[in-house]
DNA sequence: CGTTGTGTTGAGCCGAATCAACCCCGGTGG
DNA sequence: CCACCGGGGTTGATTCGGCTCAACACAACG
């Protein structure tokens, strides 16, 4: 597996299919934080997975039933969001391949909030990270971990920027970059190009607009050839630009051995 | 709308004086949150702290200089925040007394924020509390700071909702009832009166909102009789109605003692 | 085929921002 | 003592970004 050099570009883009590589974006993920040793590799290589599947639109938790054991998303796209009574949805965070829900918490009194697949999603019992993370001679793949959910907290703060003081085209460019540079870290990005199966109506939920406003904004963005997209597919055109109109920041992580990715 | 188990309504609401109570919003707070052993509160009583002092608009800590050791708020109000290139600011979450920042963290990678005092405010090293909560012996202490992290961390989704989906007046309502269940678990509320010594500035870049329009949301929230300010205190009058328009709902922790219907 | 979900477009409205005064009050210095 | 000043709160007028409502286009699908 490549883990060095983050060049995504590799002609290796192939559909995953075979059953050892469903834990590839989460071991790109986690190597673009932290060397692993080659021990660290194979564990993940060799695990075990029992996977349960979602369809679109169901709950992979609710806030009736938390989650039982963590839990790490092998294919497709979820949402962490919360419902207003009067039903406004607010999507609070992305969960993308290779991301894990519940890992840290270890007396685990959970935030009330539900998680809905947003395509058809794959997920698997993640308490094997946990008890990796745990043993001593996986100290890089702990620390990793730590990482992952400090860039995750961050996201979060991001998207409190977003919603707070940015309008709608500096929110959807921003969000866009975000999405980029996450799904490129889980290797599943194509250069600048990347799939984005979502409909206008949960960008919507995310960006805290309505779908109408979000469709004419994006119209805005591609008009101005900042991007291009079609067939739930984004190619960002203008990488720079809608990284200043959108005030992005890469994660800058204070300890952590950053990745300059271009 | 009384709160948890919180028999904080006894009429010793004395202005907190003494050297050794300094530490009573931390231990307030924490022990709402779970059942502390004479002994978990005797280490809290022992504590020496070295306190260090800010003044209003001070830096605590900035993304330049991330902080070195944990810390806790002893007095006054913090913010953390985030600042645009072109000046907007985002106010992510407050920081009261009994609130900690950088506890949780061991290989410390953190998310370029910076915390501005708000009023005048008093820190101590926290590192304490993150060798207690290493021991076996105070396992309650332990469950209590994890369960704080968790509900900071449900603050945070509040914050999202709220500036993602709710309007100026239902934003306000929130964040007041958010606040007064604070720092009513701290012990710094007086019934339903509160200090809140905020300049509407501070209070527009937490709501994401114009200092104007904050004004005017006040005002709105006065004439109709559902709070009642001055003098930088707060009282809400209408607790039920404020709760309705914000769709306010007190934490509610999975694991914890608490019996959520209210 | 109709149906349903998603994207698109136009018209009108409204919540909130902006701009610009003005007030009040507590310094502060002449 | 008073004139001045600056920060914070308040108000009115105006603008504008984004929402709502209402169609319509189009593809996927039964």
């Amino acid at each position: 597996m490549t883990f060095a050099s983050n060049t995504a570009l590799s002609p290796a883009a192939r559909p995953l299919a075979r059953e050892g590589l469903r834990l590839a974006p989460l071991a790109r993920k986690l190597s673009a934080l932290r060397a692993l040793s080659p021990q660290e590799r194979a564990w993940l290589g060799m695990v075990d997975l029992s996977r349960e599947r979602f369809t679109p639109g169901e709950l992979i938790q609710s806030e009736q039933r938390p989650l039982e054991r963590p839990y790490l998303i092998l294919t497709g796209w979820a949402a962490r969001q919360r419902v207003l009574p009067d039903g406004r949805r607010q999507i609070l965070s992305f969960l993308l391949p290779g991301d894990t829900a519940g890992i840290r918490r270890g007396p685990a009194p959970i935030v009330p909030t539900s998680v809905a697949a947003l395509t058809g999603v794959e997920i698997a019992d993640a308490s094997f990270l946990r008890s990796f993370a745990a043993s001593a001679d996986n100290e890089n793949l702990a620390d990793a971990l730590s990482i992952a959910q400090a860039v995750e907290e961050a996201q979060m703060l991001d998207h409190l920027v977003r919603l707070g003081r940015q309008t709608a085209l500096e929110r959807t460019a921003h969000l866009l970059m975000e999405l980029h540079g996450r799904l490129s870290a889980a290797g599943l990005s194509n250069g600048w190009e990347f799939p984005l199966p979502l409909t206008q109506e949960i960008l919507a939920d995310a960006l805290g607009l309505s779908v109408v406003h979000t469709n004419r904004t994006l119209q805005q963005l591609r008009r101005q050839n900042l991007i291009e997209s079609r067939n739930g597919h984004v190619t960002i055109r203008e990488p720079e630009e809608l990284a200043r109109i959108g005030a992005y920041q890469r994660p800058r992580l204070a300890r952590a051995p950053v990745n300059g990715e271009g």
